[in-house]
DNA sequence: GAGTGGTCTAGACCACTGT
DNA sequence: CAGTGGTCTAGACCACTCC
């Protein structure tokens, strides 16, 4: 066994603690000065155990107030088949269609107990975007932003935003009006109403930090991970129709996919 | 404008010549003493501004030697075609399979660019994996710890770990023995040989940050995010085969899936 | 106002690297 | 060996939260 450091051997024995719950999940953790001189340290080789545990997001600093064991929090799940049964449920009646999104379907809440605010703007398709749309760089892009929070939660799952090329979309002049969201049934259903079948989805995921934003709007500390997912949707024919980034909290999301496997011959 | 700390305003200044190219990859920054100095703060502060850009990834501190601009590093595209893609080559002879595993397909190495090393070992099913399985509890689990590495990186990609039932593989049994790995094909090739063909592939994914013990294996800091991942693999029938946990560095990979949507009536 | 965590300092000493 | 980053200290003062 090599030497440990100080700071390492602090926050292994608290580690442990938490582990064997000796210290309970939204337990009030001593001040820092106490527990200073229980481990006989400076208070900056305490505070830097502490904060290896914050990273890990095993406990929770909390200024002027204390610092608490972290309560594992109920992860969302996150269902690829949501895209498949959003598209099923796009040409249904604005009636069979109400209340039914993906992200109710996800959380087992309905439209009623979600707070749902949506901001349109229109911008230019920067190169990078240009090239996924297979458009000239410059083209205007209708740019949607999404916040979706149950009521019950303080903070929304995630922060969405999405991207649709605007011409495309200005077929139907109600797709461009933030006021007619939250649009039952979806991204598709609207797609729908300008003659657009999906035919592909595409996801790429990214697990990182968040930026201090992003901590502060999802409610997380910056000992948390968020996902960062593009979603790029293809029509029937392949084009294009739709780039969706969204930044889930990592410790309130489960992602899932399936994936089904040709036979052999 | 709210008012920043010292190390954020020094974080920042240095962040801006790294992307102004001021500051270029590889280049060695001044030594810690030089560039408190020249700010005009404690040594102390002086760290925990270098110690945020190393958490970002900007910048890597090697002890005793020097402190440089990190070189961006590449992604590796996990892209989940690899499973069906692994399973049309699992019924091929041998030599055509050799070197074609699916993190070498990843990563776009070949075999003989990548150090692996497996550790196998029996292990009774607990309670929640008994469940997954649909076996009962304690059932013997051929447990294999796996590492890749590419001989050019000084850590591994992920942290991988498979679950099998023991009796199922002992039909065969070479694939008892850690010493036949790599097995060229990887596990789809390995279960064609005891008849078993995958069906559906399940992946659930959580993005946390590190432990400690992860931090160190993937040569993370504690300020990155990882993926961690649960491949559940069905057979035809819809047995559970497999159940694979693998820990991905954040910084070092994308994962991405297709979702292909059926068709309208 | 009392109690908490956050920032910052000046300086000692240790551990690692390359030549 | 010289030069670098890593650990640790004792103490001052600031900023936030709650009552």
């Amino acid at each position: 066994m090599t030497m440990a450091t100080k700071y390492d051997r602090i926050a292994d024995d608290l580690r442990e603690q938490i582990a064997q719950g000796t210290l309970r999940p939204g337990q009030q953790l001593p001040p820092e000065t106490a527990l200073r001189d229980r481990y006989r340290v400076s208070l900056v080789t305490m505070r830097r155990a502490l904060d290896e545990l914050a990273a890990e997001g095993l406990i929770e600093k909390r200024h002027g107030y204390g610092t608490f064991v972290r309560k594992p929090r109920q992860r969302v799940v996150r269902d690829a088949s949501r895209h498949q049964w959003e598209k099923e449920r796009a040409r249904l009646p604005h009636a069979e269609r109400f209340g039914t999104g993906a992200t109710e379907r996800d959380t087992g809440l309905e439209m009623k107990d979600l707070d749902f605010r949506a901001d349109y703007s229109v911008t230019p398709a920067s190169e990078d975007l240009a090239e996924i749309f297979g458009v000239p760089a410059g083209t205007k892009l209708l740019k949607r932003v999404y916040r979706t929070k149950p009521k019950s939660e303080e903070y929304p799952l995630g922060l969405g935003q999405s991207l649709l090329v605007y011409d495309v979309v200005a077929e139907n002049p109600h797709l461009l009006d933030s006021a007619n969201e939250p649009w039952p049934g979806g991204t598709q259903a609207q797609l729908y109403t300008i003659g657009i079948e999906l035919g592909r989805i595409r996801e790429q995921i990214i697990a990182r930090p968040p930026s201090a934003s992003e901590a502060e709007q999802l409610g997380i500390d910056s000992g948390v991970s968020v996902f960062d997912l593009r979603k790029i949707s293809y029509d029937i024919n392949g084009r294009v129709v739709e780039i969706a980034d969204t930044v889930l909290a990592g410790d309130r999301t489960q992602l899932v996919y399936n994936i089904e496997l040709d036979r052999w011959q």
